[in-house]
DNA sequence: TAGTCGTGGAC
DNA sequence: TGTCCAAGACT
């Protein structure tokens, strides 16, 4: 039924669609590289990291050459950190087989790391003129209207799979068709407020029909849970202590230390100054961040205060107080590695955004 | 299956 | 200012 929409919804693509990019001239590396950015992330937000990315590295062989510094380097600010680290594995793996370009096949795209179901279907469809179809959210949310589905389990997510990708083997342009269909539901079959009135398949759509699109799909809220830290800046002549975790939020990257706003100050060290506090959003989680400037006391001073925290033992403090959930509500030890740095080292080292700022207000 | 993984924009 | 979220993948 819904292939019968499809010159209507053709020319409504044609018509509205936004030139973006990854649109002209899609190659299997282009389209990878901008359907990962894509992911989770708004299109304005990926476009400047796309140019960047196509100069910097332009084919598969030069990201396969990079560092893993320079490619985390690259992607920062965007998020979700792992797929830059996926991309970057997954072209040397192809360069070490001899392959300069991604593979054709759907199963062998697949099975590389970072490349889900959605992605392997976009770049066979737009780049390579397959007929694999998408179900990614936008997608999802036009199905489970137009079919007026209450939930979205993996029954219907298997109907719909098999439902488009039967659809698209007989259409001639399958990219157009992922694409047409994916800003259908960005654009028009939105969350909320859809507008039914221009959408060009409406008249078939359950939900629409029985009135239903603002309680289809339904929304389910999710609690956030909020706290307050200490970023600390430990500074010591020219250099500042980074701490590099390996797992957690920020792994693979460089950040301050950082310690539950409740924890007193470290001793042995003086407060210089407080930089304006910046929010930390992941997940459902928000974290709000208090810069603090730190100086070690003057080494007289040390001798009245007592011995005092070495900050070389940060993670060792951090530890102790089990980690750096405030409230100790996660369990076990954040593993780290820790760096006196430069505010000029700092330009080349991947950091997450918050600290990004809070380097760029130090005059990093 | 449900949690984890960032960010800046929209409202 | 707070809340929600956008072209998923992985564990």
């Amino acid at each position: 039924m819904l292939l019968s929409h499809w010159p209507s919804l053709k020319k409504w693509f044609l018509l509205e669609s936004m030139e973006y990019p990854w649109g002209e001239n899609p190659t299997g590396y282009s389209v990878w590289i901008s359907e990962i950015m894509l992911q989770q992330t708004q299109v304005k937000a990926v476009i400047p990291y796309f140019l960047a990315w196509m100069r910097e590295y332009p084919s598969i062989e030069s990201l396969a050459q990079a560092s893993e510094e320079e490619v985390m380097r690259s992607w920062e600010g965007l998020g979700y950190y792992s797929r830059a680290r996926n991309i970057h594995k997954t072209s040397k793996h192809l360069f070490s087989l001899g392959q300069k370009e991604l593979p054709k096949k759907y199963d062998e795209l697949l099975a590389l790391p970072g490349i889900g179901p959605y992605t392997a279907a976009a770049i066979c469809s737009i780049a390579f003129g397959l007929p694999h179809a998408v179900l990614d959210a936008n997608v999802k949310r036009l199905c489970q209207r137009w079919g007026a589905h209450e939930d979205w389990t993996a029954r219907e997510e298997k109907l719909w799979t098999t439902r488009l990708d039967s659809i698209i083997k007989d259409i001639s342009e399958p990219g157009l068709f992922n694409c047409a269909l994916m800003q259908l539901g960005q654009l028009v079959c939105k969350k909320s407020n859809p507008q039914c009135e221009i959408c060009p398949v409406s008249i078939n759509c359950k939900a629409y029909q029985q009135g239903r699109t603002a309680e289809i799909p339904k929304v389910k809220k999710k609690s956030v849970k909020m706290w307050d830290s200490w970023a600390l800046i430990y500074r010591s002549e020219d250099k500042i202590l980074m701490e590099y975790r390996d797992s957690g939020i920020g792994r693979g990257l460089w950040s301050f230390p950082r310690i539950s706003k409740e924890e007193p100050l470290p001793r042995g060290w003086r407060a210089l100054m407080e930089l304006k506090p910046l929010n930390h959003a992941f997940t459902t989680n928000r974290e709000r961040l208090y810069p603090v400037v730190l100086e070690r006391e003057a080494a007289e001073s040390m001798g009245t205060l007592g011995k005092g925290v070495d900050v070389a033992d940060h993670g060792l403090l951090a530890a102790e107080r089990g980690g750096y959930i405030p409230g100790g509500s996660l369990p076990g030890v954040v593993f780290s590695t820790w760096e006196w740095v430069s505010l000029d080292q700092l330009r080349d080292r991947a950091v997450p955004a918050v600290y990004r700022r809070m380097i760029l207000s130090l005059g990093g």
